[in-house]
DNA sequence: CTTAGTATATACCATACAGTATATAAATTA
DNA sequence: TAATTTATATACTGTATGGTATATACTAAG
């Protein structure tokens, strides 16, 4: 079993991370997680360095969700059209999917970090790296399998395909209007039926 | 002529606006606009009520920056294609065009306020009404003159048009990697080539 | 069930924060 | 140029900030 500090350190970071995703960096104060947690100062500085290692975790625990959830989005089917058929059904409700953790945590820390935290943005690179491989993969294996036909590398392909995905998040986000996603994800089926099917 | 406080006024706007879209609306301290000013809190609170008023006034002077810019790139052909060309040019380099004021406004404030300034949000809604309006219209106005097709309505191609933009500037910005732009604006100018071409 | 080790709370730094009252300086008008 | 208005600097609020030293409470092993 964990000792009592490594569960509190679950917990913690489990609670902050919502906050430190709707906030900010700098927007997420002490006070504002000693209030989320109902922990001291004590108790967060005794599990964490500083609130920049905190906000570290509680980065990687946000994206660690979403990076697993798209694995296992990605392997319910075998056929690499199937799994990006799952991928676009993910993404169609993926406001409710991030609504507990405060909204898109590559877009959030992205665009929040960039002038105010390097290791988050570093970090949230290396997340959308990850993202894009992920979805490039799927379309690798779909070419050598023979169940689609690419117009540009897997790579150019999947970059393109989460450009378009990630600009309806940030216009879902920025307007707060599902439309945006809905409507992008009903192009993206089109687009996918047209360009790859076979 | 105008007065010393409102030339004082202008001054420390175009001054602040980068400062504010860089690092946000509570990552920018009063602190820092006196030494970005190089003017002290007296003269700032002279011609500000409160630091919200100045972080409205600075996004309202960059997203018109860019607004006057897309208005100047749309009028400037006659043709509904050869605008859409204009447009896609521009974006193409848009980050050279933000890099004066601190990156994507829109994009910058819309993620950055969302739950810190609700005036902001407010605002940066406004805008983003206004840059689909305005693309709408182009389009709108080739349908009537019979210089383009439409898939959907003028509205629904405008959002979907500038949803891909937004995402290509999000990943763009977040990556720091030009390519996202260069991409989606070469695959849009096909797309608009196939798509609404006569 | 006591004790040693660990984990959390309390009380406190120094500094930075947004904002203000007032003094001084600079424009503008007479 | 003198008087008056207007604009900016200075000095100061009270509060909040991230972080720390230390005291207290809890946990777990003997």
């Amino acid at each position: 079993m964990s000792t009592k500090a490594e569960r509190t350190t679950a917990f913690i970071i489990e609670t902050v991370a919502s906050v430190f995703n709707k906030h900010g960096y700098i927007g997420t104060s002490m006070s504002d997680l000693t209030e989320a947690t109902g922990l001291t100062k004590g108790a967060i500085y005794g599990n964490f360095e500083n609130k920049e290692a905190l906000a570290l975790s509680a980065y990687q625990y946000n994206s660690n969700l979403l990076l697993s959830k798209i694995d296992e989005v990605l392997s319910e089917k075998s056929n690499a059209l199937d799994k990006l058929g799952n991928l676009t059904d993910f993404y169609r409700n993926y406001d409710t999917f991030t609504l507990s953790m405060g909204g898109c945590p590559i877009l959030n820390t992205g665009v929040d970090a960039q002038h105010n935290n390097r290791l988050l943005v570093a970090a949230n690179k290396e997340v959308i790296k990850e993202m894009e491989g992920k979805i490039a993969l799927v379309l690798e294996d779909g070419v050598k399998k023979n169940e689609l036909h690419l117009p540009v590398t897997p790579t150019q392909f999947a970059k393109q395909l989460f450009t378009m995905i990630q600009g309806a998040i940030a216009m879902a986000t920025m307007t707060s209007d599902k439309k945006y996603l809905t409507n992008t994800i009903a192009y993206l089926e089109v687009l996918i039926k047209k360009e790859l099917k076979k």
